[in-house]
DNA sequence: TGGCGGTACTG
DNA sequence: CAGTACC
DNA sequence: GCCA
């Protein structure tokens, strides 16, 4: 790849006449870092193929930044095909010709490029939601009452389709915009594998780890009521039909609504251009029920500082809820129908639709004490009790408090270091501290292994703390704790990483003491950051990655739903075995089920299935609420986190979103071993977590 | 109407 | 014990 | 706040 690529912007009179790059006269355009550049040799041919159209003047700017070619015209060189929304493949085949577009062709829809860049790799081509469709293109009115309500089974398709796109990274992490499901939800689940539509799709199995991993993906795609299957449990006999009825007719209410919005969106040119006004530079969609996730959020926030703890879980779980819708939810029905939004919620959705504004929301920012409560309670180690007694104290600002409140030690800690602790920590950065500490734990026993939790394995782009879990094989808690509290972190001390310990077990140093909170600097940076240590005895590794990887209200989630199956899940195991007295208080402790594997927890909590597909292969659920769709198809990203797991079906189960899936290779498995023995996902005999991070 | 996760560290 | 924290 |  020579000249041509040499991502100089302008190739102008030297370049291929084919191959000529934009050649735009008002603005230039700032390449991206070499390392950055992931359209690097590649060749973008849009469709239209122009730059009138603002939306698309954006997308091809910034695919110039990083790296690609615009193609002015139909070249050989073309790699990429860059469709917009509104068109369908027959629109690509008159535009090129269908004689002119090769097997090596990738055609995409045009949320390909902002989403590789937003992911920094060049993402896998077929995902549904980059694929174009097929078929002529259809007007807004036969599109809307097109193909949905076939038959009752069919919604569940679309509903499963949309879900896996729609709930990616949504659940868990406000921050990390997704595309909008779109057109993509209109095609009938088979789509994709069984036509074996797109470039990328067609490609022998078994050429590479992607190609196999491309005919997995297709192949559950293809089954579409995964999620029904789920719905065995043995929680509630007589009144699991009742809880699949109320499911099955949301799916059905929220497809019938997809297939309105969806097709204006398309349409509609004005939403590019709004979208693009309001979100500059990075081309990402937002939840359509933004607004009113963050109004609900607000009340969150203002029933946690007054107290209320109950109702603040409500609003969480309310939001949680909202964010896996991908339609707008603007009446009060509509909201009603989704399990953890009740009538008095439904009723602040609908007002926030209709007013743009929550009354309740308003008459609660009078009290002028609100921003001070808000402010101290951003404190490390203070909560409302501690800041209402400051305040009551007549302390009315940071300062205030160093000079002349009481702290304790973690809180004058907190209080020096407030902005650093409150504020985000890039992932490059969470990954940074780990290699150091994992560095520091080799050193001290080569055996010790190290996985990075908490959000972060969640696959959020930025995180709050840092979590590492460690363990060691075969190793209890002693032995690691030894390990770590003797030898790693007192180096880690002596390099200057570690700058000070917060809750570090050191009251009782013989008893079991697992974790080490405190706060570490990169070197030659002034940034604190707080960091968390787990210890965790090898036979306690699967319970322990459930503990830090979910969020806390998958947490309570699965942990209630233990405890209604008499049942005690924890950070150490899942109990047996358990007697509960009159108020669910735990009488007995119960006899250990499984600590070491993940995996069958999940399954003795009826919450494993194990799916037969098409080709003989079959796919283990393991999930998690709040993982980002693409972080863990990627695997790159999360680097392990999530190992030999890759999301394909999203299942609802009560108030728990499970969305990651393992695959097992099955009949395949010899097949697949041969073509990717050290792929992540092969399936191993190690434990979940550790495959190899490197 | 009552329950709403289960645990660990600090003071 | 209450308070705060972890997910 | 929601839900059984």
């Amino acid at each position: 790849m020579p000249a041509q690529f040499s991502n100089r912007r302008k190739i102008s009179a030297k370049a291929p006449p084919k191959l000529s790059k934009k050649q735009s006269s008002k603005k230039s355009i700032q390449l991206q870092p070499e390392d950055a550049q992931i359209f690097r040799g590649l060749v973008f041919y849009f469709l239209p193929n122009n730059d009138i159209a603002a939306p698309r003047r954006k997308r091809i700017e910034k695919a110039q930044e990083y790296g690609a070619l615009w193609a002015r015209e139909w070249s050989a060189d073309v790699t990429h095909v860059i469709v917009d929304a509104n068109l369908r493949m027959s629109d690509v085949e008159k535009a090129i010709g269908s004689d002119q577009l090769k097997p090596r062709h990738v055609i995409v829809n045009e949320k390909y490029p902002p989403d590789c860049i937003e992911y920094q790799v060049l993402l896998p081509t077929h995902l549904l939601k980059f694929q174009v469709f097929p078929g002529p293109r259809r007007g807004p009115e036969a599109e809307g009452q097109q193909p949905r309500e076939k038959s009752p089974k069919a919604p569940s398709e679309h509903f499963n389709r949309s879900k896996i796109f729609a709930t990616a990274g949504a659940a868990a992490k406000p921050d990390n915009e997704q595309e909008e499901p779109a057109v993509v939800t209109h095609e009938p689940a088979s789509f994709a594998a069984v036509e074996g539509f797109g470039p990328s799709i067609t490609t022998k199995k078994g050429e590479n780890e992607d190609d196999e991993l491309d005919r997995i993906v297709a192949e559950v795609q293809a089954t579409a009521d995964l999620p029904l299957e789920l719905e065995d449990d043995s929680l509630e006999p007589s009144s699991s039909t009742t809880a699949s009825d109320s499911e099955d007719g949301q799916l059905t209410r929220m497809q019938e609504k997809k297939h309105k919005r969806s097709i204006s969106d398309v349409v509609d040119p004005q939403l590019g251009f709004s979208c693009m006004r309001k979100n500059e530079g990075t081309s990402k969609s937002k939840n359509p029920n933004l607004r009113t996730i963050e109004m609900l959020d607000k009340m969150a926030h203002y029933y946690d500082r007054i107290g209320d703890r109950w109702r603040t879980i409500s609003y969480r779980k309310a939001i949680t809820a909202l964010k896996r819708q991908t339609d707008y939810i603007a009446t009060r029905e509509q909201a009603i129908g989704i399990p953890g939004i009740g009538e008095r919620l439904a009723s602040k959705v609908e007002e926030i639709a209709c007013t743009n504004k929550l009354r309740r929301l308003e008459s609660t920012v009078t009290d002028p004490n609100d921003p001070i409560l808000l402010l101290f309670m951003g404190i490390y180690q203070v909560g409302l009790p501690t800041a209402s007694r400051w305040i009551a104290q007549g302390h009315q600002s940071l300062e205030d408090l160093k000079s002349k409140a009481d702290l304790t030690p973690n809180q004058r800690i907190g209080l020096d270091h407030y902005d650093d602790f409150l504020s985000r920590i890039p992932r490059s950065e969470v990954m940074a501290h780990a290699d150091i500490v994992r560095r520091a734990c080799s050193n001290a026993d080569a055996q010790i292994q190290l996985v990075v939790g908490g959000s972060c394995r969640r696959g959020s782009a930025d995180c709050g703390d840092i979590d590492l879990i460690i363990t060691k094989e075969s190793a209890s808690l002693e032995q690691i704790r030894t390990i770590l509290v003797d030898t790693v972190i007192p180096q880690l001390f002596q390099d200057g990483f570690l700058q000070v310990g917060l809750a570090t077990s050191r009251s009782r140093s013989t008893d079991r003491g697992s974790k080490w909170h405190g706060a570490s600097a990169l070197p030659g940076s002034q940034v604190w950051r707080r960091i968390d240590l787990l210890f965790v005895p090898w036979d306690e590794f699967g319970a322990a990655l459930i503990y830090f990887t979910g969020n806390d209200i998958f947490n309570r989630s699965i942990r209630l739903l233990a405890s209604r199956k008499k049942m005690r899940l924890n950070q150490h195991g899942l109990y047996g075995d358990i007697m509960r007295g009159e108020k669910r208080e735990r009488i007995t402790q119960g006899r250990l089920l499984e600590g070491r594997s993940e995996e069958r927890i999940f399954e003795i909590l009826g919450l494993q299935t194990q799916h037969h597909l098409p080709g003989g292969a079959s796919i283990r659920i393991m999930a998690y609420m709040g993982i980002s769709l693409e972080s863990v198809i990627l695997g790159k990203l999360v680097a392990g986190a999530i190992p030999r797991c890759i999301a394909l079906s999203t299942i609802q189960k009560r108030d728990v979103v499970f969305h990651i899936c393992e695959i097992d290779l099955a009949t395949e498995a010899a097949t697949a071993a041969k073509n990717q023995t050290t792929s992540k996902w092969s399936k191993g005999t190690d434990q979940p977590g550790l495959s190899p991070h490197n």
